[in-house]
DNA sequence: TTGTAGGCGTTATCAG
DNA sequence: CTGATAACGCCTACAA
């Protein structure tokens, strides 16, 4: 809570309604119909004595006490996981927009992966009288996110599943990122592929990726060799290293698979690190960064369409609202875009 | 929405101190007390009863309705110009953390650079009650901001100054940074420095960075060339492309100076895009960004700390809030700090 | 220690 | 068309 001392700046408090209509000697009725959206029922006068007094008292309805009585804040709040994503970033400027062009303001706040924050910061939203959520948490849900949604509260989940949640997503065609991933990999001539991800920890969108790569090598068991490393943010590139060179020393044409952003950005610290050429070792990361196409001679990517995923997240929410909970929840999966570039094209291979 | 009924029945709205009152035999008053920090006046029994209910109730506090009556909302505003941009994210990150620490919550919001947008927002946000503002927005001023700062609203600028408002301001050493910058390609050997900037604009970090540029640029008359070139990120490549070509063609030992991480971006995509090497032509910008170490043979940068000024300007709004409004706005201004690497070293060159 | 009454700024209901 | 009046959920004198 806000630390005790009285606002001292006071002196300036804002207008109220009752003194715009004493101003204009008229009823609080008729001040309020006059900002409500029923201007059209007052008379010509009293409109324009009402828009004079407004006008010199600098009157603003104040949102806060409308919602008091009305039950509508025209506050939807957001949960993200890692602020710093450029994808969360990119959702959330989608998410807003959406918003703001249906009358809502947003509230975002930041868990940093902590699922103890998300509790504070989910008891926060609620207490201001949020409408709905959208959710990009950790892989966990806390058991007051649980609880809201089993109450029927309008939740739009981001990206990924949460276990315990039946609520509406809307994020990647994961299974279609990593087909066109391999099929790409594979038509540029790579045999051995490393698949970076970050930790599992329930993420459904990282346990999807991985679940279809495993299909996928499996299907093209013979002509494609599969690794899997887990690298948490935390983790230094110390550990990756080695990881790459011994994957270098025993394959075959090898690519690195990235997971995501934070993955490619890793590797290419590695890579350079280690002085391995984009290239003639492949890379290919999910999510499009701006930096990719500027690495000579460019990392392939597939690229999300993150503003989308947000609007379409806000439209579900609205949605949501207004039909309250019926029928199944939904999943809504965009498909990426390839972007080829250097990364994934070695002269010296050829396709099989 | 759920349905108004009245009935206490299980409605799916979240329940009232009034109601757990009554499921606790107590008064309004007593309930009151127990969520607003006086519960040690209360006997353990009744403490005990108003605990079980409000369990079962699963009841919150409504902060909306506290804050109608006593005046504190707990909120803080945040106007950010670009949210894309990664300064503003890393600061809007500090400001959210220092913000949380003291139990406020961070409405933020996105103005995209365009003037009337801050105006919807502002209005917005003090209509919730925000009980002060960050503001990094585009370089001029709303009336409506200017009518809050003139009030004595507590408001902190952020990186920039705005004509009209007095208010304290948090950011960067602009004369340090381009001080540094010149000292450092000075000694790296170069002798023709390109300035690339968003346009001026009103904004006043702009105006200083090139202020003092030139300032330094008379200082080394005869040692140093300067020209500038303002590009606006609407832009696209083409715009610039022929204006490098031009500086390299007729300047010695040249150097591409950047006035914020964007111009950077654009530097480095029309430098690869016209193939010419870093350090041969040097590679300066104001911002750090996570890609500047992977570019070959890495971009020097000079790194603010983001985070830090975030909190700063948190901080600043709470004294503010607390002091009134006392003697002069304070413009509070972090020192740079150089990352040297390959883009400003060119082994032809030797320092003066 | 506990409770009663009134008010914060707005909207909704029901009369004129 | 216009205006009283009663909520909305909570807090705060003032009593008991």
């Amino acid at each position: 809570m806000p630390s005790d001392n009285q606002s001292t700046f006071v002196s300036s408090r804002r207008a109220t309604l009752r003194q715009v209509a004493q101003e204009a000697r008229a009823s609080k009725t008729s001040v309020s119909r006059y900002f409500g959206g029923a201007r059209e029922q007052l008379s010509p006068d009293l409109q324009k004595r009402i828009a004079q007094a407004a006008a010199q008292l600098n009157y603003r309805p104040n949102l806060i006490a409308r919602s008091l009585k009305g039950g509508r804040t025209g506050l939807i709040g957001m949960l993200v996981a890692d602020i710093r994503n450029p994808f969360s970033v990119a959702a959330m400027h989608g998410v807003e927009q959406a918003a703001r062009e249906q009358g809502f303001s947003l509230m975002v706040c930041n868990t940093n992966n902590d699922p103890l924050l998300e509790q504070v910061h989910l008891t926060q939203l609620t207490s201001y009288g949020i409408e709905g959520l959208v959710v990009n948490a950790s892989g966990q849900a806390s058991q007051e996110l649980i609880d809201l949604a089993t109450n029927g509260f309008p939740i739009v989940l981001l990206d990924r599943q949460l276990p315990g949640i039946e609520a509406d997503m809307v994020g990647l065609d994961n299974d279609a990122a990593i087909d066109i991933a391999i099929a790409h990999l594979r038509e540029a001539g790579y045999r051995d592929v490393l698949y970076l991800s970050e930790p599992i920890n329930h993420t459904s969108s990282r346990q999807e990726r991985l679940s279809r790569l495993t299909y996928q090598l499996a299907a093209h068991e013979g002509t494609l060799n599969g690794h899997t490393f887990m690298l948490s943010l935390s983790h230094d590139l110390a550990s990756l290293s080695p990881v790459i060179e011994q994957f270098m020393s025993t394959a075959n044409r090898p690519a690195i698979l990235c997971g995501n952003g934070n993955m490619t950005l890793m590797a290419a610290r590695c890579l350079k690190q280690l002085k391995l050429d984009l290239g003639s070792i492949g890379l290919l990361g999910i999510d499009e960064l701006e930096w990719c196409s500027l690495l000579t001679p460019g990392i392939t990517t597939l690229a999300q369409p993150t503003e989308e995923i947000g609007r379409r997240a806000f439209a579900c929410l609205l949605e949501r609202n207004r039909e309250a909970y019926v029928g199944q929840s939904r999943h809504i999966r965009y498909h990426p875009t390839l972007i080829k570039r250097g990364s994934t094209s070695c002269p010296d291979f050829h396709a099989t």
